[in-house]
RNA sequence: CGGGGUGUAGCGCAGCCUGGUAGCGCGUCUGCUUCGGGAGCAGAAGGUCGGGAGUUCGAAUCUCCCCACCCCGACCA
């Protein structure tokens, strides 16, 4: 490619808006341009590097042995009907009627369809297992739409859904899926985490994400210095703390207080560490009432823990003013357990607590020297609470560190839910009726680029991983219009390239060196030569790895042979 | 959806408080010079000041309504 006759448009300064480093890179490197909140056009550049990044996918797709189809983005309601998630899927499910209004929605993912394909092609066990494939657009409605293509309405993704007659075999497929995505971030040459998850609104029964490790990221994942234990922070256990409560020290006493509301108030108020201090949550139960979560004032609650618990409506709401007077009597910020005319829910580590600080359920109040059993009637147990750094690995071995992630793929197994509600049937060895079990396998191709950018830039621009580079090689001549020297050298250097198979740019553009050179490190090209006047004069070329300090030098007859070699290198270098 | 913020030339911004009909930098176009790290000089094009209504002799500026986009929270590849 030349760069003159080539769709590239690079910007000096950062559009405004743009928050985190991909974005930012992505806008100036002249990748993408938003249309809209959370809908992106992909530019020629930024086209190169998805497409090498759908091949990666593919390649590894293949080598799991699964098959590529393709199924329509718009999708009929009947079918989501008949799975319940016509309602379940809530306002991010993206409705539409046809002229004869028919309802229909943009497909967010595709349990549906490729359920209703299965139940018609696949009609005997001998069919299965089967693992399709696609490489499609896909519509959420985000609320937030936020971050670039990190997290856009409209994205790429590549979805699998694999189909068998049994568990035993979903679980092989699945180990292989898992393998094939821990594949697709080696090769792409990032820092990941495979960590055990929640399953959400896809729905099943076991589930991993694979974590692009980054501060940007929006996750936080919790894995084990002392095994391979690792998960999200919304699905790791906290274990109840291995001490056992201490036995009440000093009577019960009610402690004016006000105005002091919140934790770091109070500790400062009192004198007395957010460990000693349990905060009394009050959030919407399922019968229109209310239901209280009892956590340390230095722990965090977990949402999605507390809404599996029986009498908590989900998703998890939190009471309003209102609510929490009629429950409690009081205003938030002085709600306690004692008294309180509410199903109480006590974490572990709350309720390990003894001579705690609690709210006294009256304004400008709290109890200082609260004992549970004692004061307050033992509550329920519950794990209410993201386990921290520093909390006992869940599988006894070791303890928790807390990283930042970027979620670009989630596996899960499904087992029969889809299969059940829509009737995909398989007969059996038997000749039995049976609902085939499922798998399905998401990897974000458009925010996997953006991953890739949050950890590999630097102050230039972005520094490509190799496999994924939209070019290998810039061939970077200097006063290409006026020298024929330099043309003479760069012109059959850029053939040769092109004839071995490099990936290659020829910058003959006319403008001043600088300006070249910045765009190509924007750009992120792993390998630059230049070619000048003044080291042909030596018969020698600049050669510069894009993460390197300095230059080399590079004898032109040599260089075909160099950059072949350092190419086949860079990819390879990432190949496990 | 709740909270906060921003909309002025392709991009980044000033002007708004204190009304008088729009400016800076970058980019773009033309010419000359320059040509190994985002050039210099000279000239030029480009704006219904997000939209609508109102106040006023007069609105980018004041008032009201609407829209879009961004950030913080609940969702997910």
């Amino acid at each position: 490619m030349r760069l003159s006759e080539y769709s590239l448009n690079t910007l000096k300064e950062v559009p405004a808006g743009a928050e985190i480093i991909s974005h930012k890179l992505m806008l100036r490197a002249g990748l993408v341009r938003q249309l809209a909140s959370g809908l992106y056009s992909w530019l020629p550049v930024g086209v190169r590097v998805l497409r090498k990044v759908e091949a990666i996918v593919r390649e590894e797709m293949e080598r799991a042995g699964a098959q590529e189809m393709l199924m329509p983005m718009v999708q009929p309601a009947e079918l989501w009907r008949e799975s319940q998630r016509w309602d379940a899927f809530g306002p991010e499910l993206l409705r539409l009627k046809d002229r004869h209004q028919r309802d229909f929605c943009l497909g967010p993912t595709h349990e549906e369809v490729v359920t209703d394909l299965a139940r018609r092609e696949l009609k005997s066990y001998r069919q299965l297992p089967v693992n399709w494939y696609q490489i499609q657009s896909k519509f959420r409605d985000e609320i937030r739409p936020r971050f670039g293509v990190m997290r856009a309405r409209e994205f790429i993704m590549k979805d699998a859904y694999s189909f068998h007659l049994d568990d035993a075999c979903l679980g092989r497929t699945y180990a292989r899926m898992h393998e094939a995505y821990a594949r697709v971030c080696g090769r792409l040459g990032l820092a990941f985490r495979a960590v055990e998850a929640e399953t959400g609104s896809i729905g099943g029964n076991l589930s991993h994400e694979f974590h692009v490790l980054a501060d940007s990221g929006e996750d936080a994942i919790a894995f084990s210095d002392g095994s391979d234990y690792a998960a999200n922070v919304e699905k790791a256990p906290a274990l109840p703390p291995a001490e056992p409560r201490p036995a009440p020290g000093r009577p019960l006493e009610r402690v004016a207080t006000p105005a002091v509301r919140t934790i770091a108030q109070l500790t400062e108020f009192l004198g007395v560490p957010a460990a000693r201090v349990l905060k009394t949550l009050v959030v919407l139960g399922e019968d229109g009432g209310a239901v209280a979560l009892v956590i340390r004032g230095d722990h965090e609650l977990n949402a999605v823990k507390a809404e599996k618990l029986p009498g908590v409506a989900a998703p998890l709401r939190m009471a309003g003013p209102d609510a929490v007077s009629a429950a409690a009597g009081c205003e938030p910020g002085f709600v306690g357990p004692r008294g309180l005319g509410l199903k109480i829910y006590a974490d572990h580590a709350a309720l390990a607590a003894a001579d705690f600080v609690c709210g006294a359920n009256e304004v400008d109040a709290h109890l200082v020297s609260v004992n549970w059993g004692r004061d307050v009637p033992e509550p329920e147990a519950a794990d209410l609470r993201n386990v921290q750094p520093g909390d006992p690995s869940p599988d006894g071995k070791g303890r928790l560190n807390i990283a930042r992630g970027i979620e670009v793929g989630h596996i899960f197994q499904l087992g029969r839910k889809y299969s059940e509600a829509m009737g995909a049937l398989v007969l059996d060895a038997d000749g039995r009726e049976q609902p085939m079990t499922m798998g399905c396998y998401g990897i974000g191709v458009t925010r996997l680029v953006a991953a890739a950018i949050e950890q590999n830039f630097d102050e230039r621009g972005i520094v490509w991983p190799e496999p994924i580079a939209p070019f290998q090689v810039a061939l970077v001549p200097m006063n290409m219009q006026k020298s024929e020297v330099v043309r003479a050298a760069v012109e059959p250097l850029y053939a040769a390239l092109l004839a071995a198979g490099v990936d290659v740019v020829l910058d003959d553009r006319d403008v001043r060196p600088g300006v070249k050179f910045a765009d190509i490190e924007l750009l992120g090209i792993p390998h630059r030569v230049v070619v000048g006047e003044r080291g042909l004069a030596d018969g020698a070329l600049e050669y510069r790895a894009r993460r390197a300090a300095d230059s080399e030098v590079l004898p032109l007859d040599e260089a075909v042979e160099f950059l072949v070699a350092r190419v086949h290198a860079g990819i390879a270098r990432h190949s496990p």
